[in-house]
DNA sequence: CCCAGCAAGTTCAATGAAAGGACTAACTCA
DNA sequence: TGAGTTAGTCCTTTCATTGAACTTGCTGGG
């Protein structure tokens, strides 16, 4: 059946997850920071079914993180490039890598290693708090309602638990 | 048809997502580091489909991600918490929530704010050099490979350009 | 004693998304 | 003229997801 959308949740990992959580997007997003900015690069390099990849850089493209580029006009061909928000993006996926090079190491090692050019170290990326710059964990962070917070799909209990409108 | 499995990648995206890149999973997570640990809170606050919350929690269980435990016996009954994969995967979703207030602020604004216990301040995550402390982003990250790069399923295209075996 | 209720699932049918391979379009280059 | 490149579309098969009903084992109230 379709799936479920995240997009009426009242949660910005539900919004995320709508953009770029489906199967294969993250990888493609990956790809084109990589420098594969041609269809046929990205389908090859992934392995993805033809027809998914259009897919799903049609709703990158959409979503505003991929950017569809005319290089030339006759016969009209596009590179994909990732847009400010897509580059943004881009860190949370190191974010990512590094938990997998930890919990989940693929087969032979590491297979990529970062180095951060501003000051020349290769490093582990971690998620630090914008205030200290310390390295946060569940054990020092506390997560209260904001703003938007409300009793909605995806928060029904949660917002009961804490105090809102059941 | 099945998904592809991401699993033979050399690419520690790809061993992340197929531990926690699945629909729902992500939320999953979410709901068990926010304080649900029981099987219908989580089933009605999602309001994912009882069948697939199982599958999902089994397989976050495989993986060495959540535990199951038992907190009585007549009748066996169960809670599920996150093991020490799992918190630290909660600042990957931190990372996360925090591109999606920006990108994809959901109706009414943030649901959630960060309190970073050990400074006191509310805060936004950024993902940061391990060596240096500063925040990382596109233009100031080189990608090399690593001991485990290779030519294999979702690297075939990226490993010939970097020099490595066609 | 009986019935309601809770917790944690399991079973089932219907539907639509994913896979993969073949095909197309529009041009370029030798 | 024919092969190659690029970026798709089309089609069938197969399986994951949904949603709702059902099950099991026990507790607590009247």
């Amino acid at each position: 059946m379709q799936r479920t959308s995240f997009a009426e949740m009242h949660c910005s990992i539900g919004q995320s997850l709508e953009r770029i959580g489906e199967w294969w997007t993250p990888l493609i997003v990956r790809d084109i920071h990589l420098g594969l900015h041609r269809f046929d690069d990205i389908a090859e390099n992934l392995g993805i079914s033809r027809n998914l990849l259009t897919r799903r850089l049609e709703s990158l493209v959409a979503d505003g993180i991929v950017e569809r580029r005319a290089y030339q006009e006759r016969p009209p061909r596009h590179e994909y490039h990732l847009t400010e928000a897509g580059r943004e993006f881009v860190p949370v996926l190191m974010a990512l890598m590094a938990w997998g090079d930890k919990w989940a190491t693929p087969p032979g090692g590491p297979p990529v290693r970062l180095v951060h050019d501003a000051c020349g170290a290769e490093f582990t990326p971690r998620v630090c708090c914008s205030a200290c710059g310390e390295p946060v964990n569940t054990a020092t962070v506390t997560a209260l309602p904001g703003p938007g917070a409300a009793a909605g799909p995806g928060t029904t209990v949660l917002a009961r638990r804490s105090g809102l409108a059941p």
